[in-house]
Order: structure tokens, then C-alpha cells, then sequence
DNA sequence: CAGGATCCCCTAGGATACTG
DNA sequence: CAGTATCCTAGGGGATCCTG
């Protein structure tokens, strides 16, 4: 089986991989996988660069407050691009850094997973046909 | 490029996609990426069947509590199978089903990338690889 | 428009103890 | 061994107001 392959090889050359306690990765994949941050990339990967704005509206729900702490880890880690622009009223443009695109590459297929499988997984699919 | 494929042709068959705040995706999201469920589901997807104990000793960290809670919400949703021997003293295993190993072939490339870059995105020195 | 700064609430999550 | 049951706190995260 696929998985098993890639996970051994990996506990192959670093025996403790993600599940040792002091790990970098657990940090970045918490940095990653916190409430916003998968809504956020996959906004700039389907719509390139976006502006504030745009994103506030895109990731249905962001209070301001989130998104600006979500795009300042993301930009602290390099994987998105900040752009601003000095005029007035101020333009701020978003980017995936090519380091958030390899993210995203791998983010994307499991959060279209993810669609899939909601409605199925949590019981909430639409009701079929109704009888009363 | 590719993720954008991916993502337009999502956003074309369902427009919202996982960016609307009432999406079930968003909860089947925030399940698996809550912060133990990917060590849990990449322990069981490199150790196959593994203990209870086994799993809090993998998942390196991880309190009585939230080891509990983690598996019963993945195994509520269909991702972990549970199968307790009657015996004394008790005995418990936990084994990925076939949708749980469907996101874990999806979650693990992630876990691995994570790994490889969270050094230098963080700015730490990974773990070393230990010679026991 | 793109955020800081504040206040505050809620709960994810840790520590500890107990049980079938 | 494989969990519950409690208690408790840090901080995730919302709402609101403020500013360059």
C-alpha cells in the first residue's frame, strides 16, 4: 500500500518523523492546518492574487482579526507573498509563494476529499425523498 | 497549473465550495485537522492495527483525554475501525478503514512535506536522526 | 481599504484521579 | 489495559472600535 511506503521510508531516515513531540513539523503542520489557513491558500490558489478584501470574502466567515493573524504566520513562513501597495486608498496584494503552491498542491486534493465526503461521513446528506 | 484545475473544477460543480461557512466540509475539516487526528491516522497507517497504548506512545504527547476524544470522533465518522476483545486484561485495536486510509494517502504526502520543510521555514535545525 | 488594538468569552486541551 | 470523570487554564477566536 501506497501510504505505508512513503510514511516508512520517511521513519527510515528520521526515525521519529512528525511523531516525536519536539518536532518543527508539528508546529508548521499546526501553522498550516489551524482553522483559516486551508481557506485562506486555497482562496490565493484558485484565485491568484487577491487583495484583502477579496479574501475577507472568499473565506465566508473570517473575522478580521483571523485573517490578519492567519496571513501574517502564512507570510512569516513564506508561504504567501505580501505585496502593498502605497497609494490611497492602500492595496494590499496576496500570493502563494512557489513554496505555497507546493503546499497547496498537496492541500487541494485532500480538501476536495473532504467535499466529498462530508455530507456522507457526518450524516447530513440531503434526504433522498420525503414521505409525509 | 494544477491546483487551480483541481479547485475550478470543484468550484464549477459546487460554486461554494469549502468556502462557505455552512459547508459540512468545513466540519469534516476541522475534525481531521484538529490537532491529533493526523498523528493518530498516520500511526495506524504506517503500524496497520496498533493499541491504545500503542497509539499514546506513537503519538508522542498526547494526553489519555485527547487521545479518547481524537479516536471517537474518527472513529464516529468512519475513518477508524474499533474492536475490542472481551478479555481480561481488556484489549482494543484500532485499524484504519478503507476511507480512513483514502485520507490518510492524501494526508501523508502533506505530513511529509511538512517534515521536510519545517526547518528551514521555522528556522530550526530538524531533529537529528537517531542511531540506536 | 487594510489593518491594529482591546475586551472578552469559550473551549480545546493539559493534569490528575478513579474504574471495569 | 483502556478508558471515564473532573478540574482548570492558556489562548483561539469573535465583536467592536480606532487609524493611516
Amino acid at each position: 500500500m501506497k501510504v505505508s511506503h512513503e510514511v516508512s521510508a520517511l521513519r527510515q531516515r528520521f526515525p521519529d518523523l512528525v511523531f516525536e513531540a519536539g518536532c518543527p513539523s508539528r508546529v508548521l503542520l499546526d501553522h498550516v492546518m489551524s482553522k483559516w489557513s486551508p481557506l485562506v491558500l486555497l482562496a490565493l490558489a484558485e484565485g491568484g492574487t487577491l487583495r484583502w478584501s477579496e479574501l475577507r470574502r472568499r473565506a465566508e466567515g473570517v473575522s478580521e482579526k483571523m485573517l490578519a493573524q492567519t496571513l501574517r504566520t502564512l507570510v512569516d513562513d513564506g508561504l504567501v507573498a505580501r505585496e502593498a501597495h502605497p497609494v490611497v486608498p492602500p492595496h494590499v496584494d496576496y500570493a502563494l509563494t512557489p513554496l505555497g503552491r507546493e503546499l497547496t498542491d498537496l492541500l487541494s486534493p485532500l480538501m476536495v476529499w473532504a467535499f466529498d465526503h462530508a455530507g456522507a461521513i457526518l450524516g447530513v446528506e440531503p434526504p433522498p425523498a420525503r414521505r409525509d
